[in-house]
DNA sequence: ACTATATCCTATCTATCAAGTAGGATTCAA
DNA sequence: TTGAATCCTACTTGATAGATAGGATATAGT
């Protein structure tokens, strides 16, 4: 599960967007708050915008706001906006993989590493996000302190 | 949740492995069981071995086999040996992330995400990999139609 | 009309990495 | 001794991430 960059730069700009809720915001000040390239944040507020996720109003006073109310967008979109499906294997959707022999059940076993990854990412608002107020389901994958542990 | 041909390829070759446990087989035969290519297999192999998951036989009869039994293996690592960590956030662990402003909560929210992805492929065997059999929590998870369709 | 401040568009750069290949040195059982 | 295997070092190739540059376009306020 790698974020990318663009990936996690679109989140922090979405959950600040959403703190601002409805006010516009310009990408010069979200790129300062969230201490991000100005130039970058412009290219991936594009990419939010092209997906429906923002609006923008061009001009003075202009800037950038969430095109449908905080509690209505998911992480999960915000990151399949900027950096495509939320699971992939060697390129390709897991329900589309298939193999020979020994290695015949993989496909279920991505489909279900793609399901867990889903259930956390596409369970949380932006507004949840802000707030940290998480579902518990999610809540819960943080509680023991082995989450919180690298391997 | 990105698999990467390594990782792919490491997965196929290591439930091929449990598959023929406590068999040796060749890099060749793994290969050409898997439809992958020989050399790549090889460099894909040296990995597991550097990483203690498998262990080698030099010379004619040589080949690979796992170090430990195909129950006691899981999958997840066997990714990490492959491909390092399996979540990454812009390169970083999730409980090293940080931030200002209304993206405090987001380590939170990595930090789940990983725990979930953990869930499935820390708690796969090879064994289980390559019987099909996944533990309840897992195939669950595939049960719903939901979980194989693409988004 | 002018100006300041925005978004928006096209193009470019650079370094890194994934994926795979090449060739041969080394090991070992029969 | 031979054949088949691992192992080691090096290399190639193409794609991509992560930006940056410069300016065209829009808009509110004066």
């Amino acid at each position: 599960m790698q974020v990318s960059a663009r990936g996690e730069y679109a989140v922090r700009i979405s959950v600040t967007l959403a703190g601002g809720h409805p006010r516009t915001i310009s990408a010069n000040s979200l790129a300062a708050a969230q201490e991000l390239p100005r130039k970058f944040a412009e290219v991936i507020l594009g990419d939010l915008r092209r997906a429906g996720l923002v609006d923008s109003v061009r001009g003075v006073e202009g800037g950038y706001r969430l095109s449908r109310a905080p509690e209505d967008i998911s992480v999960g979109e915000v990151l399949r906006a900027v950096d495509g499906p939320l699971s992939e294997i060697r390129g390709r959707r897991p329900e589309e993989t298939s193999y020979e022999g020994d290695a015949v059940n993989l496909p279920r076993l991505w489909v279900a590493a793609r399901a867990a990854v889903r259930s956390v990412f596409d369970g949380v608002s932006l507004a949840q996000a802000a707030t940290g107020e998480f579902p518990l389901r999610v809540a819960e994958l943080t509680a023991e302190d082995d989450a919180w542990m690298p391997r």
